[in-house]
DNA sequence: CTCAAAGTACGATGGTTGTCGTATATTGAC
DNA sequence: GTCAATATACGACAACCATCGTACTTTGAG
């Protein structure tokens, strides 16, 4: 099995997300996306670490560089949950699931969507 | 309002989680319930730390000092659900369930309550 | 009283993140 | 060819976290 990814930061993250909305991009089109007040070598030193640890590749073939993700969205989504479910929850995602809940900001849509998952779940039987 | 308390890092949260489990407890204590290969001082320093960002108060009236935590679980969960969401998912708590949900970890009492949550956010309506 | 045991206080360190300034290179307009 | 605009490279820095070592203090057994 292929080691996963390191995952990414809350900085990392935010530049991922425009390049899984965007697709390939330069590092000027990334900077004016996110709004920040952030300088623009900020964003640069961002990739060029980010490119370090392999979660974007560059072509460099131009002078401008075009950035893309090299890590999947879902796969990193998972990823944080899970570490996150791991350190706050002790691993029972279904408690973190109560607790999101919990607020009520929920929509009806995804109420739909999460009574259609828990049938399954429980039809399928594979839960402790 | 009172001003919500800073929430707690994950070295911090261990120890929480301590003394809401045991009540009122001394450093030693707390030291060796969590069994961390930290030093004794470690968790002593932690605890003073937490003691001056007033997320435990401490009886220091004897030599050995006892510390209690001052913020509620469920309130400190909540505030570290929140900022998840925020941070990662812009927000969405349903999001955040669904993936939540989707390894199939989830017990079948924890569906059941689920079950039982979102019928009652769909009655009250009070979503999006 | 003495002294080992056990406690607290706290400075120092190393790693990670996010940030920026500055140095340097390339491009294109003129 | 010159020069301003625009890129990239990268060192340095402050903030934060977790960790530890060491110094100091208090207690209680003998």
């Amino acid at each position: 099995m292929a080691s996963a990814p390191t995952l990414p930061t809350a900085a990392e993250l935010e530049i991922l997300r425009v390049l899984w909305a965007k697709g390939p991009s330069s590092v000027r089109d990334v900077h004016d996306l996110i709004g920040g007040g952030t300088s623009y070598t900020t964003t640069l030193k961002l990739l060029q670490m980010m490119h370090a640890k392999r979660l974007v590749k560059r072509d460099d073939a131009r002078r401008q560089h075009i950035y893309e993700a090299l890590v999947d969205e879902h796969r990193t989504l998972d990823g944080l949950v899970t570490r996150f479910v791991d350190h706050i929850f002790e691993g029972s995602a279904g408690a973190l699931a109560l607790r999101a809940l919990g607020d009520g900001s929920a929509s009806r849509a995804e109420l739909a969507e999460l009574k259609r998952l828990i049938r399954q779940l429980e039809r399928n039987g594979s839960g402790p």
